[in-house]
DNA sequence: TGAGTGGAATTGGCCTGACCACTTGACCTC
DNA sequence: GAGGTCAAGTGGTCAGGCCAATTCCACTCA
């Protein structure tokens, strides 16, 4: 998985309890030991047989709650969600052995929906749609002269511009995709990989394309806008590739 | 927002408190209460000021957590994160007075990104893939014909259509957008309108037009798929919106 | 003087045990 | 048989406590 030199131990960051908890009760849903509308065992059956206190089972609910794998009734007990999810409802946190999603499925996952998301927007923005995408590249710009660094997402002009584009297609669970996108792209675990897209030559070629994009948004130029914010994104894919580790080069075909 | 008759009164669902917790706190950080990388209180203190006990506190740590908007460092404190989200990092319940994401809101999601993934299954999908398709459809049409509905959702032809050629995509993310986007349709809420779709006459339309999209996937038709796969969901649309409350008819336009 | 170190204070992680409120279903009454 | 009653089961919450990781600063020693 690596060469033999520059073996840089990662720290195993012990997972809390609830954690492990969650995902060996996920595991058992998913694989179809406690079937749809089943109840589950009480919890405090569950702390008995897993060794743990009923706190930690409950933080482990909320978890499997939240992950929409089970529903707590109170009085009742836990019974495992009826619809939903195929295959794939994942625990929010890593499990072992799973590094989540690639950059490259992140970049892939972005290429469609914001391509998408700048057609639509083409279509209804209005003039308050545009000034604010507007100046979100506007303050792009003047980070990027001044040098700084927004430390506040709130105020990351290129997250901005992104996002009130998904906002201009007025449907909030594509805005919400484009900021958990946005958010998968910057975790710690990419950091290396994303800090070059932050260079300022990357951050100048960045900010020109947003402005092309724009440009074919504000002419209510529907596929105009897609294909420009493609070309935005591949650009993007571009330059986490060069130079980089070419262990990562044969997920590549996977973002188109 | 209702005809004064067929007043229906669903019930307030009591939020459990760590619900509570979790979106007072949340609200205080999208607030900018708390800035990105600052501390927050200790759990005992804020346990004292809410006026609950430190393992409800702890719970909506949990729920925070999930959410991304904290991070838990062990004997050090409870962190804002830093990244992330530009405005709409939601906790995954509902917050008082938001009934969430319409199903209309969910359709048009549905339209893009299943789209999207049609068209690149349309590249990608090998012949294991178009097997395994197929086999939702014919599992689809042998219920439908025997009257039976699954009971359990990994039996559920209709979905897993939908979630296969997600996977044949080959794009993780992508394939857990179609099955949370499924999970919102089927949800409690929506079930009055959705169960409309499964009625055995329009199910055969929907298996139909299945079969067209299989066959410009198969054909590896990719811009066929994707128009297949649009029409799809466009008769879905036009099923919820037959004899439905008009009250919705106004949201159509959003989901195109 | 300054680098290093040791320990106390802080803070999250987890446990025990208890009580309350709601749900459910068997049982009892009429 | 219909309807009401009650007790067991189960989640919701609280209180208090101990342990372990992290910080940070006063102290030590070169």
């Amino acid at each position: 998985m690596q060469g033999s030199e520059d073996m840089q131990l990662h720290a195993v960051e012990s997972q809390r309890l609830y954690q492990q908890i969650a995902q060996q009760i996920g595991a058992l849903i998913r694989g179809g030991t406690y079937r749809p509308g089943e109840k589950l065992p009480p919890e405090r059956d569950l702390a008995r047989s897993l060794s743990v206190s009923r706190p930690v089972v409950r933080e482990a609910m909320v978890a499997l709650e939240l992950a929409g794998l089970v529903e707590v009734r109170t009085g009742a007990g836990t019974f495992v969600q009826r619809w939903q999810d195929g295959a794939e409802t994942r625990l929010p946190f890593a499990e072992p052995g799973d590094a989540g999603p690639s950059p490259f499925e992140i970049i892939a996952a972005r290429r469609v929906i914001e391509g998408e998301t700048a057609a639509i927007a083409a279509h209804h923005a209005t003039p308050e749609d545009l000034a604010r995408i507007r100046e979100a590249i506007d303050r792009m710009t003047r980070d990027i002269d001044q040098g700084v660094q927004a430390v506040d997402h709130r105020d990351d002009g290129d997250l901005l511009f992104h996002v009130r584009i998904a906002k201009a297609a007025r449907n909030s669970i594509l805005e919400d995709m484009v900021s958990q996108l946005w958010l998968g792209m910057t975790r710690p675990l990419f950091t290396t990989i994303s800090r070059k897209v932050r260079l300022p030559e990357n951050a100048r070629t960045a900010v020109n394309d947003h402005r092309l994009v724009f440009e074919r948004i504000a002419a209510h130029d529907s596929s105009g806008a897609r294909a420009a914010m493609h070309r935005h994104i591949d650009v993007v894919l571009e330059i986490m590739l060069t130079g980089d580790d070419a262990e990562f080069a044969e997920t590549k075909e996977a973002a188109q």
